[in-house]
DNA sequence: TTAAAAAAGGGGATTTTCCCCCTAAATAAA
DNA sequence: TTTATTTAGGGGGAAAATCCCCTTTTTTAA
């Protein structure tokens, strides 16, 4: 028997999918929950029944899918994790993918595609849509010089995704209206942009602010 | 035997939740669609099994919740919409009931509670949670005299959304950059808006535009 | 058919944003 | 220890956005 756990903060949708992945033969569920940081504890309890995958949500309260997919790869390289989220943007699936996740599942797809890539990840260790291996090529041969923010400027940007003008975020950074410029020219710079319109959206994109 | 239909564009939940409802005793699953439109065309298929309650996901592509819940009120009236999505906005859950939902449920509910809400969706014609009757009431003694944006605002919104300068949009929407300004004051004025990132805001929001 | 309202456009001033180029101090790397 | 690199700060100008107040045309409604 394969063991599967999921971990996704729509209660209502895990309980669903684990329904399914009941239906599987041979496979069983050995954990729902709800954050990172719980399916953790859940792991770190002795005589815990360790999963072969983990479906794992993205986007989530208290610890999100990317940070606990690399604590993942890090303490229990053996579980698999399978990212399963409505995310479609190329930023979060690289970000989970470049986490450690074995394949990067998209919550339209269908039942028989969901026992197909858990069969494939425990076998073969991957399993790539079409989507993903293009969005994953697409980006290895830009090789896109890996966009590296700083604590600082993701600060700032969490500030401009606000009604605040520069100077008032000055004011609230306790940094000088200056120095403020100083960070919308580097983030414009790295990222492309050419306006704050076009800051927010990449901000929104990318989980560094959530409307 | 109640009927049941879920309309919801991440075929995955829609089947994985179709399977918790014909767990539930006396429902079935009479059809599961991926858009309004789609949904729209199998009631309007001869002998087809009409349902009591639809589980309408809001945010989907070609025929939105909105839309298709204000279709089924108006030619549909016996079946009930129960909305079942992510989307927590106030707005978005008074679009809903507004448009004629008997219910919104989030989807970290958990399957009792999706098993209750049906029944008392159908035997007392609607039902509320705490949080949704908590927004509803908080909205209606607000009376916000219901902001009306209008079409061209709306398409004005959307180009605002991007980094295109008012001059640019203006262009696109084949206008002089004085109307422009135009609606920018007006919608300002009307949602209480300071600049541009608060539009942009409040778009995303608001299902104005999605990023 | 006439009054009212909405849509489109404008003048001109102020603030904010954007852009390019530059300095000083603190830190990290060699 | 010297050399880069990062972090913080700045000047000045151009462009865009914001604001207020005003006119003309088109639609809508009484």
């Amino acid at each position: 028997m394969y063991k599967v756990a999921l971990v996704d903060d729509h209660t209502l949708l895990s309980e669903a999918i684990g329904g399914l992945v009941r239906q599987f033969i041979n496979f069983e569920v050995v954990n729902i929950s709800v954050n990172g940081k719980e399916f953790i504890n859940y792991l770190e309890t002795a005589n815990s029944d360790k999963p072969d995958v983990v479906l794992m949500d993205v986007k989530m309260p208290v610890m999100g899918g990317v940070e606990t997919t690399k604590y993942l790869s890090k303490y229990y390289p053996d579980i698999k994790v399978l990212a399963l989220s409505v995310e479609e943007e190329e930023g979060v699936v690289m970000q989970m993918i470049r986490s450690g996740a074995k394949g990067y599942l998209l919550k339209d797809t269908r039942k028989s595609i969901l026992e197909q890539a858990l069969l494939e990840v425990i076998n073969y260790g991957f399993y790539y849509t079409n989507t993903v291996e293009r969005i994953v090529k697409q980006t290895e041969n830009l090789y896109e010089e890996e966009v590296v923010l700083k604590d600082r400027e993701i600060e700032f940007i969490k500030h401009a995704c606000t009604e605040m003008t520069y100077k008032q975020i000055a004011e609230k950074m306790f940094l000088s209206p200056k120095t403020i410029e100083g960070y919308r020219e580097s983030v414009f710079q790295k990222l492309g942009l050419k306006n704050r319109t076009g800051l927010v959206i990449y901000a929104i994109k990318n989980n560094i602010f959530t409307p």
